[in-house]
DNA sequence: GTAGGACTTGAAGCTAACTTCAAGTCAAGG
DNA sequence: CCTTGACTTGAAGTTAGCTTCAAGTCCTAC
């Protein structure tokens, strides 16, 4: 007879998100949770296994709204299956091997680099990667496809 | 006789910054410009360079500040020499390897998980990567080092 | 000399993913 | 029953790295 309804701190402590991330987390409708007479939060302890899926998909690099249209093509309501997982986790690992294949390139351009202290902005293709400069419409930033996110990148 | 002094929409369509962007590094410091004598900028063909090591660096993934400090290793006023690129390329290279020893151990920990449909969030090094929960102060977030930094991780 | 596009500024806005705060409510042990 | 720590809410704050805006000024080609 385990508890079936965790406190708030309960799920903070096991999951290790903080309190204030489960709310939020609610709040965009990445969990749910039941409340008391009073209105407090009691969570189903399915609700660490989701966690642990959105923790898995953060590090994996996803956003949370990618990871609320990951969580959309499980069958609602239950405990995904292996083949659910298996699905999911096979375009996770695709795109660790893109992210992957992109940082050699990267690498290896910068090999390439090492002492011609070019950094011609038109021939160095760390700086200049994909040999484009500017398109991409008003405010494009600098970079083609940024590797790492930037807010307005 | 190459023009000296370029205008601020030059600047940004020979480096592909947005001419926000060069006024956003002028005020933190990261660029520099001659002003007209009714105020406009005017910028020095070296700022090219020093805009081209700007995108490499962010295209490394440094931040802004990171770049600064990168800057401020240089000899200041003068445009870096082959020795002061090669020194800092290497730590780029440091820092891409880094990044793909990461994504490497995350990407074969996901294969090890693929089919055991377990997210368990005491036992999947996926969910938790380095073993362990909580800590680092409060507000801790859930990721220990997270890969992909996000705001407040 | 003048039209009008390029430029100036500071302030405010934007995004993601939360955290922090204030002021008040709940619940469980003694 | 009462204390006290855990919980509630909405609003506002945080960070990076810019963009957008408004209102006004500059500068260059004609």
């Amino acid at each position: 007879m385990a508890k079936d309804h965790l406190t708030i701190s309960e799920v903070a402590a096991r999951s290790g998100f903080a309190a204030s991330a489960l709310r939020y987390y609610e709040k965009v409708g990445l969990i749910t949770a039941e409340r008391t007479g009073g209105g407090q939060r009691r969570y189903d302890r399915d609700v660490l296994r989701r966690l642990a899926f959105i923790a898995a998909a953060r590090h994996v690099g996803l956003t949370l709204e990618e990871i609320t249209d990951a969580l959309a093509t499980l069958p609602s309501g239950r405990t995904p299956t292996k083949a659910d997982w298996t699905r999911i986790s096979r375009r996770w690992r695709a795109r660790l091997d893109d992210e992957i294949a992109a940082l050699h390139k990267l690498r290896d351009g910068l090999d390439s680099c090492i002492g011609c202290g070019c950094l011609s902005l038109q021939r160095c293709h760390i700086s200049n990667p994909e040999d484009r400069l500017a398109g991409r419409g008003p405010g494009a930033a600098y970079l083609p496809q940024p590797l790492h996110p930037t807010p307005h990148g």
